[in-house]
DNA sequence: CATGAATGAGGCTTCATTCAT
DNA sequence: TATGAATGAAGCCTCATTCAT
């Protein structure tokens, strides 16, 4: 079935344009016309390859998310217990991933009045507490934790979802005040205070 | 003698009903003409207080900031170095609180492509952490600080506005899985971690 | 009756304001806030002395068009056979008259689709011809005519309207192409040419 | 393969019926809505070949002008120096010329404003000087104008504008007092004084 | 008489979407 | 499959006008 991978391939492709403009204009300006410009097609490009200007979004959002998954899942593919690593895979310490977080930024403002954007957000924060807990009881297990007998897994990953969610937001709207090296300051304190908490 | 009109307090009244429905609907879904029927005013209200849409909209993120300072102005007013005060007056604790925050994360969409907004965003994250630094030094005045050669004031206050906006993101799209007590068990704890860390 | 002195000389008043701003920016973008605003009186202004916009724009018409008479009286008021006195108090020989004039393409332009505005102008072209077939008759009874049997006085007004509208029309819109001298050359020129033919 | 369209032919269509409505109600009054009924599109149709409703009607003067340019250029096709033929060909005889001048009226009222109007209008007075000035030279070469040594092209060819539209702005508003005959009665009156005239 | 707050109609424009080709 | 012409709904805004004060 070769046509679905293209069909497939395209939608990637647009949602990938789609992205860029959202980061850099804003998800609000981004208009169908625009779109099509950026990449080449006609206007009907969305009609032919999503339902809706809504499901395209919706689309890119979720190819977003699952770009950074993959960053993260290929740390934890060389080591399942590298916590600092896969933080990090979610930082926006490099231009792709601060727009990355841009698109995000928009879509929880179009989350408050869109019940099934809300819902998208909240699993996607629920399936990164998931895997944080993951990690912490791969570290627990080969011993990188200290000991520690009321370590509480779920809260620790809470914390790292704070850090990480609040990190961005204040990267984001003032990238010069936060280069690289004190979002990993930040990021490795919160690792060792965190850590070392009961 | 025509009706005088405290214009202010009607650019308040204005703004005030657009927050609510901002974070009922989302800021693309706020029309003037919604605004207005909300308002029981016609859609010629809003070119009468606000020379445009936009100035109403940044008038909406500037009053609710404004709102979020007095409440902290409050607390500092009684103790200046009641820190876990000040933060809890901040965080997403109430209905009050919660629309609050979603009128800022709809500002956090648009000030991607607004180059105004993006400004007044970090002019308003710099002014928590003057803050924030204001109290922390109260703090280590009135010997509410451990004794620590090494703290860094500012960069706890940014720890703190990590926190802050980390968990306001969570709880504003789950509010249902972080019940007040949670987020004042994550408050306490993260203000404890970072207080005892040079 | 001091009132009715005073109601007259203020719509007086407000026709000039409202005639200058027509010159400056054309009768369409004169609008009754702006028209208030130049006068230094509230908006209501129209209302209170003219029963409508458009009653107050044919009064400034006519107010335009009777100091045009006003100058064209006080010619012929020295000297009944004065021909070119009267044809160059006519024409936009200063920044006064042009501006006169300036009111008067506005309104040709109103009158297009505006029958009692159309009638107005009609109206006073009459009037003009009226007027000059009166100097052309005292130049006859005062001998400043060739002796010419088949003088016809009407056509002769004719062209002399075709001439002063003519002008101004190029003048209007060109003013830099038209000095005065220019002005009066074409007029002296068309004055000798038109009495010297039958 | 969708359908194609001449835009331009499209344009010229869509100017056209815009022509007549300003002719019938003026230009003020004129509405992109009323404009699409009267055409049968929609309203967004006026988007879709226009920037902005100023360059429809822009476009809609610059074609006027240029009908009346190709009626003069068919003239002097067929004979160089017709000075008659083609000043006839710019008067106002009947409904569709008339309607032309109409035009014409309202954009003088625009042009008061608006510099770019203006300009147009100041090129198109030009472009026309040019053209009779040529044609005078036509009959000079051709023997038609009577041996005049000091004769003046240019200034001959002011007032054969002057006329022109000295004559157009009376018949337009006053068209039962200016049946064709009239006008073709100054008409040849004038040419006749202009030509004799040193 | 005079104000200016408030209105509602209507203007232009933009946008996502549809449909014939 | 892909186009782009065309749509109609809806958005923001401006304006002349009214009315309580």
């Amino acid at each position: 079935m070769p046509r679905q991978v293209d069909h497939d391939a395209r939608r990637q492709e647009v949602s990938l344009i789609a992205a860029k403009l959202i980061a850099q204009v804003g998800v609000e300006r981004v208009t169908v016309r625009e779109l099509a410009r950026a990449a080449g097609y006609s206007t009907a490009i969305v009609s032919h390859y999503f339902a809706d200007k809504r499901q395209l979004l919706l689309f890119t959002y979720q190819a977003a998310a699952q770009s950074a998954q993959e960053r993260v899942d290929a740390v934890l593919g060389r080591s399942p217990d590298d916590l600092e690593g896969c933080l990090t895979a979610l930082l926006p310490l490099d231009e792709e991933r601060r727009r990355e977080w841009q698109v995000w930024f928009a879509f929880w403002g179009m989350a408050i009045g869109d019940a099934e954007f809300a819902a998208e957000q909240r699993r996607r924060m629920a399936g990164s507490r998931r895997m944080l807990v993951r990690v912490l009881r791969a570290m627990s297990a080969s011993g990188k934790l200290p000991p520690n007998g009321d370590f509480d897994p779920d809260l620790a990953a809470r914390q790292f979802l704070t850090l990480i969610n609040g990190l961005a937001v204040q990267v984001g709207f003032d990238p010069d005040d936060w280069p690289a090296e004190r979002q990993m300051l930040m990021l490795k304190r919160t690792i060792a205070q965190t850590l070392s908490t009961p």
